[in-house]
DNA sequence: TCAATCGGATTAGAAATTATTATCCGATAT
DNA sequence: ATATCGGATAATAATTTCTAATCCGATTGA
């Protein structure tokens, strides 16, 4: 191919000013002094080897040269900014790319999904649940969801909500033959276990029941499941006590399908976090989500409903 | 109008890179490193707020943003390409603009000018005569024939000839019944005189008169010309005798229309030069034209015909 | 007719952009 | 395993770009 393409910004300067006939109107088109169009063109005619503008004292024309090349010039600026803008738009108007951990995905983000559409109609979310961690770099992904402590350089980061960690269990168990009214009673209930396969160390049954001040209590007994949601799930079919985190259950407590039989709940190191590069933060679907995501997080702290 | 281009070097790197799907190869197109190219296309992407590009180890993939901005940039860079070639083309094509001094054009560039378009048929000369001194920067103008000191700032300047100054008369007039075959004899002839109406003082009959050790001549006696033309055109209607540019009656002599009589031949202070603006000086047709000029010149001084 | 104004050119220096060197990093490839 | 490949990054160098200040010549207009 090898074009041969002269400097664009001094390009760009003459296009302003051939158009406007003037250096001084140019200069304020493009923010610039007079003195700064002045240079840019000189340096293209240098580069051209043509003249571009005859200079008269209080006027200017073009050459045959420069009246040639204006047209093109015009079409081709008018063309890139054409395409910028359709850049913008489609771009504000796609999909936008959520990547969410499969647990808050599944017992978080998606029962809360309908009221964003409601809200936003116009952004189309397409979410991808998913546990690797989000590479901005690599993945075509606007934004994402994670549990973490909170730092990731270069990322814009939001805290949506603080874990803590209770045990839960479903109504019928905790009114069924067996007591479950305090800690040490979970001698005789099934514990459920969950397995955080990241590095996230949140309180497990032994950090929790140290903390109770119980003992007696064996706390590897019991199944272990490789997600939260799968272990909520076995605690709501009453099959045991599940170790849930606020973060998870506030809809299931909402709705009576699990109660909190007892404390304490017990505080963690990690948080929920909404991540999107920083430079991209602004745009406004992105600002859009995000803004829901907290205020969504907010109301699980104060539910109004 | 108000466009909102984004920066446009950064712009055609990542065009080039997009191209490529590889930032060293753009690197390579545009002479440039390959880190040069990671920030280029970092800064549009900033400055867009829209990710280009997605990064792998050793793979590059463009997002859907990238794959949709790419092509529209290419056309436009395409076009700007394609206006800069036909802006030279049409340069290196259209006329070659000359300004001419009026008596050089007459008497030494328009009877040689025929030769220039055997040589160079696919180059147009426009001649303009004109006693005014070209401003290049004013006129759409491509080169320019005068008289003078041979000093102008910022313009390439090549000298034609050195001029000097010495009578003339026709061949009639000197086989005509009153002698004419020494400066003495001058004093029964009419002197021709020439006014130069610049600034440029060559000698004149008086200063002639005195360096040929002549007395007893008015030196001011006979009619005046406007033109150099005019009054060698008197002289060669055996009007009388003229103080002749040698740059001038090349043509003249050798014709045997005129004849010059006796010496002394007086050297003058100015010169004639071509001139072009520096910045175009090595543009073809112009390069064709003056090179062809001072091939004109040399073969004044040993004509070969 | 003289002063004010207008618009571009010029110069020198400041500011910003752009490019480079050197090095890192994580996959392939050998 | 080691080399290589291709991009990222940090620090610095080079270049481009811009500005402020001032000049200059023609209008303008009082």
């Amino acid at each position: 191919m090898t074009r041969q393409l002269p400097p664009l910004k001094p390009l760009r300067a003459f296009e302003a000013a051939a158009r406007h006939l003037s250096f001084t109107k140019a200069a304020q088109e493009l923010n610039v002094t007079q003195a700064a169009i002045s240079h840019q063109v000189k340096t293209l005619e240098d580069s051209l080897q043509i003249q571009l503008f005859r200079r008269f004292n209080r006027r200017l024309m073009l050459t045959d040269a420069g009246q040639t090349y204006l047209p093109q010039l015009t079409e081709a600026l008018d063309q890139i900014d054409a395409a910028t803008r359709r850049l913008r738009a489609v771009d504000d108007s796609g999909d936008l790319k959520i990547s969410v951990a499969t647990s808050i995905a599944a017992k978080w983000l998606l029962p809360r999904l309908v009221r964003f559409r409601q809200k936003h109609p116009e952004i189309d979310v397409s979410v991808s649940a998913s546990d690797k961690l989000v590479d901005f770099g690599r993945d075509d992904v606007d934004m994402g969801i994670r549990y973490g402590r909170g730092t990731y350089p270069g990322l814009r980061v939001d805290k949506l909500m603080q874990d803590t960690v209770f045990p839960v269990c479903s109504p019928a168990l905790l009114q069924g033959p067996v007591p479950l009214d305090q800690p040490s009673d979970l001698k005789h209930h099934t514990l459920l276990h969950e397995e955080w396969g990241e590095q996230i160390n949140a309180p497990d049954w032994r950090a929790w029941l140290a903390a109770a001040g119980v003992t007696g209590v064996n706390a590897t007994r019991g199944p272990g499941y490789s997600h939260s949601s799968l272990s909520l799930q076995a605690a709501m079919d009453s099959q045991g006590v599940a170790l849930a985190r606020s973060s998870l259950v506030g809809l299931d407590l909402e709705a009576g399908r699990l109660v909190q039989p007892f404390g304490p709940t017990l505080p963690t190191n990690y948080a929920c976090y909404v991540v999107s590069p920083a430079a991209a933060a602004d745009r406004p679907k992105i600002k859009a989500f995000r803004d829901w995501l907290l205020e969504q997080a907010a109301e699980d702290l104060s539910p109004t409903v």
